[in-house]
DNA sequence: ACTTATTAGTTGACATATCAACCGTTTTAC
DNA sequence: GTAAAACGGTTGATATGTCAACTAATAAGT
């Protein structure tokens, strides 16, 4: 059996993806559409672009996303005014009602892995690797 | 922003995908099929659902990476003499030639991953996502 | 000002992965 | 010994994500 850090952390992903999928079911969300809520729920109108960085995701895959987002009735696109290449995303209410329950749900796996692993090695380990995702981008 | 352990799996994975497939490229290998490579590596004959349990990847998903393999060249799959319901992957001659290089280039990412950790720190986190993945799965 | 370069977003082609339904084969339970 | 359950693999539908080529709008250089 070969193992590195990079074997796990495809296999913790991949789990993390599988839960995510399961406990958003009844919203009939994805695990890939909600990090675009969660990231709108730290700031409301942001571009594709200024999310597609922050997920550190490919630009089409942000633009797959939230067409899928608009059609499900959780966020807005609007031409901004100024800049008119840029696309304003914006919650619905139907999204910010359920903020607080989606939060939650999201980060019960995260705090799963926090308790195992212990509060300190997680802090050490997230600090680590903003450092590392930071260099490597 | 928001941030967890979670996310920075994804995103560092991601990475590490998209990296194996820069440096893989000119062998015709992508960042999935290498997987199995490297654990064939380990244990020729192996069959699908020993390389599924040893990458924790849907059987399904192995069926298809191995389609792909065996077109490739890098691969065989020969039926089980004794339970004609498994079949037993063996490396080709083209893929053994290869293990060295391929083995080097994989692993490059980790190593540089390992390097920034420092080797305490990466061999806690191993040690505890190990034990963490068997508890999951 | 006008050409050129950059930026934001879309689209097509493809790779990666899951789940569920299915088919043979083997094992088990009776 | 046979019916039922479990197992190994395949296939279809779908989700997640990348890259490259494109359009339209804005910014920069001259």
């Amino acid at each position: 059996m070969y193992t590195s850090l990079a074997r796990y952390l495809a296999i913790l992903h991949r789990h993390n993806q599988r839960y995510l999928n399961q406990v958003l079911k009844p919203y009939s969300l994805t695990s890939g559409e909600v990090g675009f809520l969660m990231s709108l729920y730290q700031a409301e109108g942001q571009t594709q672009e200024e999310l597609s960085t922050a997920l550190v995701i490919d630009k089409a895959a942000t633009a797959r996303a939230l067409k899928v987002l608009i059609d499900k009735g959780f966020v807005t696109r609007t031409q901004d005014e100024r800049d008119k290449r840029c696309n304003r995303i914006h919650l619905t209410e139907h999204a910010k009602a359920l903020e607080a329950e989606l939060t939650n749900r999201v980060r019960r796996w995260n705090q799963n892995l926090t308790e195992r692993l212990g509060k300190e090695l997680y802090e050490q380990i997230c600090a680590h690797l903003a450092s590392i995702q930071k260099e490597l981008s």
